[in-house]
DNA sequence: TATGAATGAGGCTTCATTCAT
DNA sequence: TATGAATGAAGCCTCATTCAT
């Protein structure tokens, strides 16, 4: 373990078994799924693999690797909707806005383990991992505010909402998915992704804020009502 | 409350300590709330309680008692907000939507911590506790859900939205809060109430569809591309 | 284990059970001695104390805790015997010599299981631990050299022999005794004491080299000043 | 060569592979050298050579053979030595004490690596094995011891000195080189065996014991000071 | 209530060794 | 010979929980 040569061990990975790697990344996946990383057994996802846990860590070094092979592998294919969005110069701001909402609906919604683990269990990483993953996902939430600050300048979205506070909306819209949607319901992918689409459209519509006189903000008796529940 | 032998712990909760239980339960909730239910040490919320771990044995059956309580009163708070907004006979069902909308999201942003236990841990609850809690949160969902499907029915918002998806979008929208505000940031409660309730009141707008002639639902094309990417 | 707040732990072994502590240092001493660091299990030292593996934690953090204490502890003994030594101003420092040599070999007699685990297993401490450790050590060879070096000036030492190199001859002497020394043998500590101070004593002697023309030394005989050995 | 069941292994050592035999051998004593026996890895081992673990074991049975036929090696060395010292009948015993000691640290000097893991690791083999080395051990011993025997008769050495404990501290002025010297400081290996040689022969010097009236011996004060040290 | 030693189950990881290819 | 996946036994350490004081 402190020794210089390089072992072997590191080559495998470079080399052949990609299946076999693969095939573990996605069973612990599904473990972590269920279980929660930290729950989550070594035993588990080598009983699930069919062999023993000392096998396993022919695969990995570390529980911890699998973990974050799987957040990595996450961001790498999210990063080809970026791409793909990024390229449809024929759409305004908006319309790739939407595009973005669609597919990464569409992607969520087919990798609800994978996403499920990663906004579960990336703070679980030690420190070093987890400041890669994060940059990376900073690198990807100011693609989507850049773009939601151009349908802005362009007056295609209401310029009275806060960049930030609604980037973070829009994703809640996309990621909350991983929580309720399971595969199967009545809703299909591309259904799905459209009505999320649709909502965020509506959502940044450029249109005049809440009617004025409706009484629904909530005055001082509601906010103190509220102010007293604090856990 | 889940053991069967009533024990001396009982008689202490109903006698006078309950500064002390909350105490206890904060402290729990900020060590659930760093580190996460399963890997929260006993020992920690010990230590951060200046007693010994043996000691804090006193005040629970077992660590999972204080996530149970954590959770329970997290239900008891929000049940409040349901009971003022169903009592706003004045508002039409948007306009309670929108309340709801934006009471939920001042709760949220107060109570961080909590509602991260909450959305993080419930799964680790034993079964029993779990669908306790669960039983409360299908209630809860089910009066968004009416209050969506009315609005509807009366017009209000597009009738074309699933009801399930875009009540879970809305949720989406206050829940994710929960990961990215933080108080003290450039954003009060009130604004951000207020910015969210927008942001759902336009989502559900009542208007049309995305123009027609936009190519922007991806069709073959675009899903043949996408469907390459899968993990 | 990261968190700020100190662990009672920690108190614990500034305060009460001293005794216990001790005789888990003991125990591990004795276990070190009759298997080696690397071989020794937890398992084994929780067996001769008589607890369980677990509870043997209460008392260190790491194995290697108990290593590195008994390893310290060693110095701090034999420091007292330079403490002893220093203190004798009534003696030359051939008589310093002297008195050193029995003195330790006295203790090293009665503190075999110690000595040994000490010069067999130092090695096997981390990094941090090892450089504390070598440190006392450098400064107490440094101790012996200085006492050879003023009985060579003042003429009571042969001044051809290298000082490095004869310390190290003198702790030979004196070190060697833990591999096969064995008390209740047809010798006692003190003759063996006044032993090895004779052979030291004579090994040091102001005499005449080697008789000339015996042809034993086999080649050429090479008298560069080697000051810059040290282990 | 402990297994009963004849394997190709054997005959393999038969044919011609002596080279990578010995390559093997080296190797495995270095890392023995610098990790010590127990915390060695196979997988180190093989490291070193550049071939993977599971190829190590078409030179080996088991780790332990390794460390076996290291310690016999050595023997068979130093045997050499004996043979010579035995065959100079033109040396008085004390003669050939000088050229043992002479030659000793001459081998041991450019044998650190092997004699480290000698004296360090024999305790790990397994008892037969131990045994069979500890009786080359003995016969090695009385050779030395008898030339002292013989030195002390003909009045070369010391007779009031015990023969073994005097042995043993011969034997502690060669062998501690190992822990010490380390090549290319300023001392050749001729001249430490020259200077080791000096004070062997001076330290068994047939002269009066210590000059009476030095107050060296510790008395009752003195011994119950150092008493009251051990662990 | 508080203490803190003790329990005992179990988790992660290592490693010598085997074996089919 | 070489490979490298697989084995299976251990080893170190953690931790929720109990209990006598």
């Amino acid at each position: 373990m402190s020794r210089s040569t390089p072992r072997p061990q590191a080559a495998r990975a470079q080399r052949g078994d990609r299946r076999r790697d693969q095939e573990v990344l996605e069973v612990a996946a599904q473990i972590f799924y269920e279980r929660g990383y930290s729950d989550a057994t070594v035993q588990e996802i080598a009983d699930a693999l069919g062999i023993l846990k000392g096998s396993l860590y022919h695969y990995i070094d570390t529980k911890e690797d699998l973990l974050f092979r799987l957040l990595e592998n996450v961001h790498k294919e999210v990063e080809m909707i970026r791409h793909e969005v990024s390229g449809r110069a024929d759409l305004d701001p908006l319309g790739q806005l939407e595009l973005y909402v669609r597919r990464t609906v569409e992607y969520d919604v087919r990798n609800v383990v994978a996403i499920s683990v990663y906004y579960h269990d990336v703070e679980r990483l030690s420190e070093d991992r987890r400041s890669l993953i994060f940059e990376r996902r900073r690198d990807h939430e100011r693609f989507v505010e850049d773009l939601l600050r151009a349908a802005q300048e362009r007056g295609e979205a209401d310029r009275a909402l806060d960049p930030v506070v609604v980037t973070n909306c829009i994703f809640g819209t996309i990621i909350w998915l991983y929580r309720w949607y399971r595969p199967g319901g009545g809703v299909s992918e591309q259904e799905l992704g459209e009505l999320c689409a649709r909502f965020v459209r509506n959502g940044l519509a450029a249109i005049a804020p809440a009617p004025p006189g409706a009484d629904v903000q909530g005055g001082a008796a509601a906010s103190a009502a509220s102010s007293g529940i604090g856990a």
